[in-house]
DNA sequence: GTCTATAATCAGATAGAC
DNA sequence: GTCTATCTGATTATAGAC
């Protein structure tokens, strides 16, 4: 009879909306504190409060649901570094980035995938939206890294793709979970921390 | 009837301690290729050319197989660590204990184990010969890195323990695969790379 | 779309003969 | 101690009613 009104069906699809962002949070939080292999889609199905069958009517595998939780993460980067005023120096911007990285780390909402899983690995390089959101972020700190170069902020002997990948590894650094178990510094103080040996380095200048 | 001479015995002795260590080598490469929730038994078993049964007569679970491999590499580490020439600079120590930690990781033979597993957790801090070997070389590394502070050769405003595990963390660097995996540097112009950043840092000086 | 119930598989661990 | 064969539990995924 297909005579339901439009914003019934808009309706419905903002309830469907919601319901998948609950589950994005719910797989984003479980990443980021157990980690891909340990969480399991019961747990998911749980913390969200819906039957597993449910789960898997939103997501096919619990590779995608990952997937889904990096493509949001990768959202809020990208809106992160929206807010950014563009008048500040590229290297000031690349700090920046990296503090909002460790600062949703400490927060316990960096969801972490183990580099080694391949079958993770070939849902994530499928995926249209988080290979999208990946690119764009890294030309966007890319840019941002050979303007630094060139104005003689970041030292120019190492190649930009090195520097590249040695801020993404702040999302992934077991150091903040180290001090951070330690119980001796708070999160601001880890935070700066990290944020001088990966940009002053350990020696003294 | 107990007549066995002791030449036997040891010879036994020899024997089984042969198939512990080759169990321990495939255990190590495995753990360093898939690391520890992907690495099975069977695998392990398979590798080393004996019965899954037969493992676990040598071994009680696969912790105690990822743990025996951990003590390995600490007493490699240990051993590495009494080759160094004692006259040294406590920098240059800590920079050549870095680096054979980063080379053992790009040769394929540094096991890695997810920071997040418990029960795996629970083993090693279970284990006195691993957190002996822990011990002892967190000793060597800080006494060598109060020392460089105290010449002024390393950031005196870093905290010691922050020194440490900025150092042990290059053992699980992702930089490495990913510049790897780039296939653009050979392994001893990664080394350097991830050397300068760690120690130099990312900015100009 | 959501549920209960169940299939299907895989992996850690063990039994028991030799 | 080593083997074959098996158990056991956990986990991903699905069937089918509503």
């Amino acid at each position: 009879m297909k005579s339901t009104p439009v914003v019934k069906v808009s309706f419905k699809q903002q309830m469907l909306q919601a319901r998948e962002d609950a589950i994005i949070r719910a797989v984003n939080l479980l990443l980021a504190e157990k980690g891909f292999d340990a969480m399991t889609v019961d747990e998911v199905a749980a913390a969200v409060g819906i039957a597993k069958a449910s789960l898997y009517k939103h997501f096919p595998s619990k590779e995608d649901l990952a997937c889904a939780a990096m493509v949001r993460v990768m959202q809020r980067a990208q809106d992160y570094i929206g807010t950014l005023p563009q008048d500040d120096t590229p290297l000031n911007k690349l700090r920046a980035v990296v503090r909002w990285t460790m600062e949703l780390k400490l927060a316990g909402e960096m969801p972490s995938l183990p580099s080694q899983n391949s079958s993770l690995r070939a849902t994530l390089v499928a995926s249209r939206d988080y290979m999208d959101g990946l690119m764009e972020v890294s030309d966007e700190l890319g840019a941002w890294i050979e303007a630094a170069q060139a104005q003689g902020a970041i030292n120019s002997g190492i190649p930009a793709i090195a520097v590249l990948y040695t801020l993404y590894a702040r999302a992934c650094d077991p150091v903040l979970e180290f001090l951070k178990m330690g119980g001796q510094y708070d999160d601001a103080r880890i935070v700066e921390l990290v944020l001088s040996t990966c940009f002053d380095g350990l020696n003294a200048r």
